[in-house]
DNA sequence: CTGTTCCATACTGCATACAGTCTACAGCGT
DNA sequence: ACGCTGTAGACTGTATGCAGTATGGAACAG
């Protein structure tokens, strides 16, 4: 009835039908638990949706994705649960999953909360980083300097997701970190269809913040993160009413 | 091997095969889908664990579960799932479900988001709160501090989480009300073994943060709620002092 | 031609079946 | 006595089967 038309690199189960992992024999010392397969699926079905692959709205028939991913509806369905709290499809009783349809609303709602977390991060960062990890930013800042300069849009996004990955991980707190990443994956897929991400004003205020971890001073590193988060909700603002306003016109 | 002896009140998924729930043919206007199982065994199981009846470690295993609960495996296999992002459980692959252990760390990370989120609500809703819901949240207070006089444990935690909900409720932010709602439970959890809530100084904390709620002082709001939930930290961490140098002495 | 009813089909939700892996214990060797 | 190896049982992970419901369209009435 639909067409999914997607094309996938490798067919996930490959073949065997325990369905365990390409790396059973290698039995290096670690006990090396071979992954479920609901994980791959878990994996593959946030790529395609983030990609766009998968679009908003769209009927998630449990059979044609496991056809298509080459496993059984079983590890389908577990990897739509975890979707479903995860807040990327929406289980209808007796009906199924609908990818999640991101409203503006929402939007602003997830990238209000990722700024209050990531502001929180910024403070516990700034109370115990040590000299090590200040480096460590120090070096992740000048690889997003060089991808803003050389006008590489995906290489600035993933740049600033890893700089911001790595202050939560000095914060030190595992239970808020888990959050900002739900978070962040979400923020990231509503945010692509305006891409463009800031440039150079953003990695300024990035330098501000990390003289501010630098110091140990958390009061101003947390209201430092806490400008750029809400400068980055502007820009999403402003980008939806140039949007609109454009449509206007067409 | 091991031996659960519990109770349950009813059976689950009560005889009917196709487990669709009792009120089917109750065909009132509405669509009113009938819960999935899943949600159910959901529910179930964190009431099992929260109230202890499944221990911190515990192994989970699924066709026990399932018997219990008068399912299949299938539908504790999904929720399962979901426990595991929620962070009730683990599952370790090939090993099955393992009820968390919460660590003091992670307790005190939980109580710590959890702060940060409830005084970005109450700010929020500083801002947005009409003359209704502020009468809504003096009776929730009258509620509470009844409870107190009552001396009635149970219910004043109870009506704790429900001024907070309605708070968070009042703020709009959808995405901030699941977070806070995720993060709640589990803390509810882990505080249960040194249950005994702050009385009455708590709820007069809770009246002074109505009356900034009330006045739509936002800063205000927001500082009395960060005061709020930090004593509620420190009164967590009082509690685990005091627990462990009494166990010293025994 | 429009609206309604009925039916066929597709898909979900749940149950069951099967294959592979982990664990513990018995038996053997040292 | 102690450690190693092999084997049986238990449990997970995955696949398949089955019943019930939602949906779209055809047939029919107005």
């Amino acid at each position: 009835m639909n067409e999914p038309v997607i094309q996938l690199p490798e067919p996930l189960g490959s073949g065997k039908r325990g369905g365990r992992g390409a790396l059973s024999g290698a039995a290096t010392q670690r006990v090396e638990r071979p992954a479920p397969l609901r994980e791959a699926v878990h994996t593959a079905l946030i790529e395609l949706i983030i990609n766009g692959t998968l679009q908003p709205g769209q009927h998630l028939v449990e059979l044609e994705l496991a056809q298509y991913l080459g496993v059984s509806r079983q590890p389908v369905r577990e990897a739509l649960q975890r979707l479903q709290t995860e807040g990327w499809v929406d289980l209808r009783p007796a009906q199924g999953a609908f990818v999640h349809t991101p409203t503006e609303e929402e939007a602003d709602q997830l990238l209000s909360v990722r700024s209050v977390l990531e502001t929180h991060s910024a403070r516990l960062a700034a109370d115990r980083a040590t000299e090590e990890q200040i480096a460590r930013l120090w070096e992740l800042q000048r690889e997003g300097e060089a991808l803003v300069e050389a006008d590489d849009p995906e290489g600035v996004t993933a740049a600033n997701a890893k700089l911001h990955a790595y202050i939560t991980q000095i914060s030190g707190n595992a239970v808020l970190a888990e959050h900002i990443a739900l978070v962040e994956r979400r923020v990231r897929w509503y945010y692509r269809p305006i891409a463009r991400p800031r440039g150079h004003d953003a990695w300024n205020e990035h330098a501000e913040l990390i003289k501010a971890i630098a110091a140990h001073d958390a009061d101003l590193a947390s209201m430092i993160m806490n400008r750029h988060t809400e400068r980055t909700r502007q820009a999403y603002h402003d980008q939806r009413v140039a949007e609109a306003s454009a449509e206007q016109q067409t």
